[in-house]
DNA sequence: TGATAGTTGCAACAAATTTGCAAGTTGATC
DNA sequence: GATCAACTTGCAAATTTGTTGCAACTATCA
């Protein structure tokens, strides 16, 4: 995940909708907001256990599941180039794709305008309401296609 | 899955590529090829044996990965609007998007030239050699907008 | 500080997918 | 059409990923 503004405090949102704060709560939003990668629930598992929060695999996939729903972190396939794990990262305000490369499984991600012509092109022909629009490339990276 | 020209055949692309046609491999393609919705592994393996064909899981799971892995078929992830399958369905020259509502379930596809956009734009800017392009969106559609 | 509603961990379950291997089938060749 | 090697399948078992029910625990507020 490239340099985002580190705008902490997911914290502060869930309390304001009177949210509990519970230890595992604040360490799993902590691990999002942190990661300079996309994570998926055992990692988040197993680094918030390192750091030595007692955590159990269903509090972490309760509280993605709750995050997902009050639209503050984006689920993400990622093509499950390997395994079938699903990925979690904060939502921005700005969208952007994802781009996995299929021989070495590095991810790129990309801000385009091409999402939000998208977003209208959707709305207008169809009617329907976005809550999230997730676009996710299988390509060859340069390093790869010279691999080969 | 909107009227496609129904150019059957992945029989004989198969074939054409030393790929041994085998009763199993018949009706999947068959079923896949005629779908009118997209079908995920368990869709295929029962359609498949109530028209008569004995068939294993394991047959359609490795049949699938097959198709993918010679881009004949996409797998789409749906936004596992209910249940954690992926779902299949033949490799167009044009692309769609998929545009699933949370509330009803109905999946929408959609043309738009946003995608072959998309595509130069990250052939130009990042180098990768695109494979798939993958477009999903959460949304809620009219009927279901109308009803809350 | 106590009450209470919300949250957690655990164990068991369920769903989705993969693996190893023996037995069966395909398609090329004669 | 019969033969045969290579490929493919089914089956049973295992793995991986995610969910549920419930008793014990804890965050928040008065
Ligand atoms: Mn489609
Ligand atoms: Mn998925
Ligand atoms: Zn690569
Ligand atoms: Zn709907």
């Amino acid at each position: 995940m490239p340099k985002r503004n580190q705008q902490p405090e997911l914290a502060s949102k869930l309390s304001d909708k009177g949210i509990r704060l519970t230890k595992q709560r604040r360490i799993l939003i902590d691990l999002i907001e942190s990661a300079n990668q996309h994570l998926h629930p055992s990692d988040l598992l197993y680094q918030a256990r390192e750091k030595g929060v007692k955590l159990d695999r269903t509090t972490v996939y309760r509280t993605l599941t709750m995050l997902k729903e009050l639209g503050l972190v984006e689920e993400l396939d990622l093509l499950h180039l390997n395994g079938h794990e699903h990925y979690y990262e904060i939502r921005h305000d700005r969208g952007h794709i994802h781009i996995g490369c299929i021989s070495c499984g590095k991810i790129l991600e990309l801000h385009t305008d091409c999402l939000s012509d998208l977003c209208d092109e959707i709305r207008q022909k169809t009617g329907f309401i976005i809550k999230t629009v997730r676009t996710e490339v299988a390509a060859v990276c340069p390093d790869c296609q010279r691999k080969t």
